[in-house]
DNA sequence: CTGTTAGCGCATTCAG
DNA sequence: CTGAATGCGCTAACAG
């Protein structure tokens, strides 16, 4: 058995070089995959360094290169589902790469969540890729400073003009109410997020365009909109219901009103037709399977990563926005039992 | 609008001691808060560090020092449920104490995790933090030759003698068990991970020990274990409901079989009792909602992540192993609604 | 194809 | 309490 933890000296290039009997540059040569090094030199190089046990020392090699080989998410949460997809995408793009990618969730350290920016400036990240926090915009003006390229995801920032990847966010709310207009409803209602969020105005929008297209009046009544962090989307379906002319059916706007909504004892899956914007783990093992409009958070970590690659590997372009299309999941929730 | 990705010299410690009319080594004193500098050369360094928006160099002090300032994760699956929560620990843990977390699937992966491992060794990364793979050992030689310090969660590396954190899995194999038992069931099955695994063989044991300890013989035809990556789960399970005295109860020994099972056709939560290791995500909103063994991860994780600190910090202790608590919750899944 | 020189920005060592 | 000198390990720029 090994054990852990023990520290000795380790080998260096000029070590290696003297092994091998070539100069310090031809041993960097071989390292990096360089040209100018022939195949037989290639082959005493590698051997001295097996033998040596060589190990590049990357922060000796990042001093003088300039780059780190590293790369940021900045996340709110990196354990809530969307998230840890979004930076499995990313890792799985970047270590194609041969770059490491850093995790920073500003929740966890609410209060040192620019600190942990600074941190990032100071390690001289090649590149950040950020799902915008709700709670609170960070300052980004170190990083900038330092030159790293940015990647906004889900919603653009509202200060810095950079590259941004997101879901039709309009479209799919679109599809959602379609979906329930089509099946022959009138009174849909609309449960989402606040206007003050770049996805709660987009997807509100589409839910209204959705209704108008089918020369359906939109009832000011019918929608709440309300931060899903707290509690209140049960009641306020309670109060819909109350109505003369109340919903008979629903679209959630993201995955926090879903759960509310489900978790609520107002809401009945069986009397109310409904489709949530956004897929929640194990949504066809519920009650009543949910029919849903899914991100393809796949795509968007991985687009997202290679254009910020692009960028560390110096292609100057004009900002970019890529729209990543949504689909429509039907299980069952959109169809009431008894109808 | 600020524009992203513009790139000019940034500002050295050089410049920040000719500003602030000190010299290189008291910048160095108050960047590190290290004593030696009067409260006055302190206020002044720090005015003079604001001014020219001095960001300290991260490459250049790791390669003087021979700290990094970062920690590594190495779990099979980033964006697992599990894994996430345990990563988000961990960085909540790191970040306290001004560390940053990268993390590494070995899935995102696969043919290169051993690469992986070895850039983290060349990027000297002060710790790890691993996950073991069920997938394939990992050669961790590179990164124990620069003496870097390794922690392993949920079940112990079978080579390398170090710090270990993990779930009391047989007590809350036990538990389960235990629970059905209680509620008068004779005949409960369990369904589980193979015992090449150590989480599986902890497992099954309690499942045993529990059956054992209530003088109920075990039948052998009521356990199947099998990598629950593969399909058959539902098929075990028929087959056992085929046998004369067919079981009324069951234990799943980890999420994935408990999804196996509860998306298969042969399997009724209403005429079935029910108890599963590992919560699922959601487990409340199911159609029957589950009643679980839960693993504390939070706990785990910030806990493997401050036997790491220490170490990092050069505490020098034998190897530790931490076992955490399981916790039964009880929801619908282990009464059956006619009984 | 290969080698020489210089210096990236900082922390360590030792001298005041 | 403060400063000068040195070099960590590597790669960029050039020379042969």
């Amino acid at each position: 058995m090994q054990s852990a933890g023990k520290r000795r000296t380790l080998p260096t290039m000029i070590d290696v070089a003297e092994r091998a009997g070539v100069s310090l540059k031809t041993v960097s040569r071989v390292v990096n995959d360089e040209p100018g090094a022939s195949t037989h030199t290639r082959d005493k190089v590698r051997a001295a360094i097996t033998e040596l046990g060589y190990q590049r020392n990357t922060a000796a090699s990042e001093l003088r290169s300039g780059r780190s080989g590293l790369v940021a998410l900045v996340v709110e949460d990196a354990s809530e589902p969307y998230q840890s997809e979004l930076g499995m995408a990313i890792e799985t793009e970047l270590s194609n790469n041969g770059i490491l990618l850093l995790t920073v969730s500003t929740e966890a350290n609410r209060d040192r969540a620019n600190l942990a920016v600074a941190a990032l400036a100071e390690r001289r990240v090649d590149g950040l890729i950020i799902f915008p926090s709700i709670q609170h915009e960070l300052d980004f003006s170190p990083v900038l400073d330092s030159g790293t390229h940015l990647v906004f995801v889900d919603r653009p920032s509202p200060e810095i003009s950079t590259d941004h990847v997101r879901s039709s966010h309009r479209q799919g709310a679109y599809d959602a109410t379609a979906r329930l207009l089509d099946l022959g409803h009138t009174r849909v209602a609309y449960l989402g997020d606040l206007m003050t969020l770049f996805t709660g105005t987009e997807r509100v929008s589409g839910y209204k365009q959705a209704m108008s297209d089918r020369g359906i009046q939109i009832d000011t009544r019918l929608i709440h909109l309300q931060n899903p962090d707290l509690d209140g989307v049960g009641e306020a379906f309670l109060a819909m219901c109350q109505l003369t002319d109340p919903p008979t059916a629903v679209v959630t706007g993201n995955s926090l009103t879903t759960i509310q909504l489900l978790r609520s004892p107002h809401f009945d899956s069986a009397r109310t037709a409904h489709v949530a914007f956004d897929d929640i783990p194990l949504g066809d093992l519920l009650r009543v399977p949910l029919t849903v409009i899914r991100q393809d958070i796949t795509t968007i970590g991985s687009t997202a990563a290679r254009l910020l690659l692009e960028r560390i590997r110096g292609n100057v372009v004009p900002p970019r926005t890529i729209i990543v299309p949504t689909q429509l999941v039907v299980r069952e929730s959109d169809t009431i039992p008894g109808a």
